[in-house]
RNA sequence: GGCGGUGUAGCUCAGCUGGUUAGAGCAUACGGCUCAUAUCCGUAGCGUCCGGGGUUCAAGUCCCUGCACCGCCA
């Protein structure tokens, strides 16, 4: 593997301070560590950045809710980022805040400079302002003449602005990302950029009044305006080097990996690309948007967010297991879907059973055939030299793979050698062997090779799991640490050094046997317990406009059926007039299907479709329940099919 | 509406430039071992490779068309 530079650098997003952190946010950085960890075993200078994006209007209104100052709500929420981090072993070199003095220095050097160079100019432009919003539209995103979002009057208001030249970089920017296969991954995504560099690309608006928005970092040229909150953000990945000068001397820079979700490749790919070339600095080698985790195979809500809540599940099952199954279960890239169901089945089967028990056989015979002590190879026997062949591959292949970050891949190149140690130690028979003078002699070389495999194993496994890793070599009488061996001790067979003393350590992975992970179950997937609500004893109070954004029409049930396997859900089918809607509703408990046909009830038809227990439900019925009785809403007369409820 | 993608075993998916009996993991059934976390190893089954048409000596793999789902843009 030739090196181009001994240097490399890795930033996760700087995460919108608006939201606590899940684990979607913890899928990134762990992503992030876990090459980061790699590079370092490969003897690179690593430069790992994260942080927080901390200006903005979001930030503005999220503070204002709870009545505290913007700085206030930043500090105290970017904290909840730094512990989980810490929680989660990630070795991020820095973690930069956008309210940073460092960052905002930086963020004022670059506008000055595209300033003065004309890459930024001012202008005026016209747009329609919803003023309870706090928003601009433009004349297309307007429904019916009124605010998209909140359906209130806007109006129309002719503003300055300053505007970065951005339109001008599109053909050299298409061309780029066209040409470069590793500039933007996946390859689709790549395309739906180049989709969107097809049309023309318009100049960026990058400040917004002081006057609407303070919460931002003020224009050098300009104290009436502050930074627009991309513009601000996306320079994170450069201020943390210093000054545009130091930037390029510090070696860091073009970045090898900008790792983002699916949801800001655009912005990355297209805002961030075309800055920096105004800057006269290079793209970054790699831009990667990985997919989003649906729970259950339902959107995070933040009902469900509280059942996958990353602190709920290191104390469940444990740090390793949950970034082992985060980068396991799904193709980096590809949307994927968190179950505990599913995790307790990677956990029980891959590290349990296979790798897990693995070590602990090994152990247990080194203990009770040699007294503990990692033995001599001696008589060689034909099982040998697949093995090792079998570790040289997997290791070639894992290299490769992180050159694309086929984080899951690589797991499963690393399961053929754990797979193939079972067998090698199956083939070979210890217990067999151990009963000549003969056999004792290949008994040495057979333990000698089951340990090297794991040592080896340890090695391609520390970048996921770093404490079992190390706590595999620990087990094995290893002295040092894995950090301290890196990729090169795995580039030969037999870097184990015979002689060390075993220490059996207790279950590396304890399996959740079915009981309870059923009881783990039964807390976690249902509903369960609401989440904490932020103030008050209700929702908000919402306007008039807010309720009638909701659809509510009569229906009449024509035909019910249970949800298999479902304590709570039937399948409605349900008339509203113009159509028949499929619904899942959560009444079973309360009525059995046979009683619901021909009855009119109010159904929410405008509701997004989802998915319940793999059925899609195109609705929702009101009911009220009350200590497991459950009653529809419904009306004393007969109004027909399809009335608008109000 | 425009552009793109996906549809392969019960489940999740791999199958590059078309070529011998279509694969992996999980799940299921059976057998073996006993060092080990009732673990491990082996064997087996199951697939109209979404439907239809075409190109070819040969198609899951290419072309056309239909259906379903998804993504980006509008």
């Amino acid at each position: 593997m030739p090196k181009t530079s001994s240097k490399f650098y890795v930033t996760t997003p700087i995460y919108y301070v608006n939201d606590v952190p899940h684990i979607g946010h913890a899928y990134t950085t762990i992503a992030a560590d876990v090459i980061a960890r790699y590079k370092r075993l490969e003897g690179f200078e690593v430069f790992f950045l994260t942080g927080t994006d901390e200006h903005g209007q979001k930030v503005q209104q999220a503070a204002a809710k709870l009545g505290i100052s913007p700085e206030e709500h930043v500090d105290r929420l970017h904290q909840r980022f730094k512990e989980l981090w810490t929680r989660l072993g990630i070795t991020h070199s820095d973690f930069i805040r956008t309210t940073d003095e460092r960052h905002k220095k930086v963020v004022r050097e670059i506008l000055t400079r595209l300033h003065d160079e004309g890459e930024i100019y001012r202008d005026s432009y016209e747009g329609w302002y919803c003023t309870p919003d706090e928003r601009f539209w433009t004349e297309k995103d307007l429904v019916a003449g009124n605010c998209p979002e909140c359906g209130r009057k806007v109006e129309k208001i002719r503003e300055h602005n300053y505007f970065f030249r951005m339109g001008k970089h599109q053909d050299w920017l298409a061309g780029a990302i066209r040409d470069d296969e590793r500039f933007i991954q996946p390859a689709s995504r790549k395309n739906e950029v180049l989709g969107f560099l097809s049309r023309p690309l318009e100049d960026l608006c990058i400040s917004r009044p002081k006057e609407r928005l303070p919460w931002g970092i003020p224009l050098p040229f300009d104290e009436d305006y502050v930074t627009y909150v991309w513009f601000d953000a996306l320079i994170n990945y450069i201020s943390i080097h210093g000054s545009l000068e130091e930037i390029r001397k510090s070696g860091f820079w073009p970045a090898d990996h900008h790792l983002v979700g699916k949801d800001i490749l655009t912005t990355h790919a297209v805002y961030w690309s075309t800055m920096l070339k105004a800057l006269g600095l290079e793209t970054p080698k790699n831009i990667f948007a990985h997919g989003w985790w649906t729970v259950n195979g339902q959107k995070m809500s933040k009902t469900l967010r509280n059942a996958v809540d990353p602190h709920r599940l290191i104390e469940l099952f444990g740090v390793d297991v949950l970034r082992y199954f985060l980068m396991r279960e799904v193709p980096f890239g590809q949307d994927g879907d968190f179950s505990h169901k599913a995790l307790i089945g990677r956990l029980n089967s891959d590290l349990a059973n296979n790798l897990g028990n693995l070590l602990n056989r090994t152990v247990n015979m080194m203990k009770k055939y040699f007294d503990g002590q990692v033995p001599e190879p001696a008589a060689k026997g034909e099982e040998d030299a697949p093995l090792a062949a079998r570790a040289r591959d997997v290791v070639a292949e894992v290299r490769q793979g992180y050159e694309e970050l086929a984080y899951s891949r690589i797991l499963a190149k690393i399961w053929e050698l754990v797979d193939q140690t079972n067998q090698y130690i199956d083939k070979t028979g210890p217990w067999n062997l151990v009963k000549t003078e003969d056999g004792k002699k290949r008994l040495q070389t057979v333990m000698y090779n089951a340990a090297e495999s794991l040592r080896t194993l340890a090695v391609l496994l520390y970048p996921f799991m770093p404490d079992s890793a190390n706590s595999i070599v620990k087990q094995l009488g290893v002295a040092g640490s894995v950090e301290a061996m890196g990729m090169a001790s795995v580039e030969a067979w037999g870097g184990l050094k015979p002689g060390g003393w075993v220490e059996p350590g207790g279950r590396l992975f304890p399996r959740i046997e079915d009981k309870e992970a059923e009881k783990i179950l039964a807390r976690l997937e249902q509903p369960g317990e609401a989440p904490p609500r932020a103030t008050g004893d209700g929702p908000e109070p919402i306007s008039i406009e807010d309720f009638m954004k909701v659809d509510l029409r009569t229906g009449k049930i024509i035909e019910a059926e249970r949800v298999k396997k479902s304590k709570k859900l039937i399948k409605l089918r349900v008339d509203i007039g113009t159509e028949v809607r499929q619904v899942v509703a959560g009444i079973a408990e309360g009525f059995a299907p046979e009683d619901l046909p021909g009855r009119t009830i109010i159904l929410v038809a405008n509701l997004k479709p989802a998915k319940l227990m793999g059925i899609e439900s195109q609705g929702m019925i009101l009911a009220a329940s009350n200590n497991g009785k459950i009653l529809l809403a419904g009306f004393g007369e007969e109004p027909g099919k399809g009335i608008r409820v109000k």
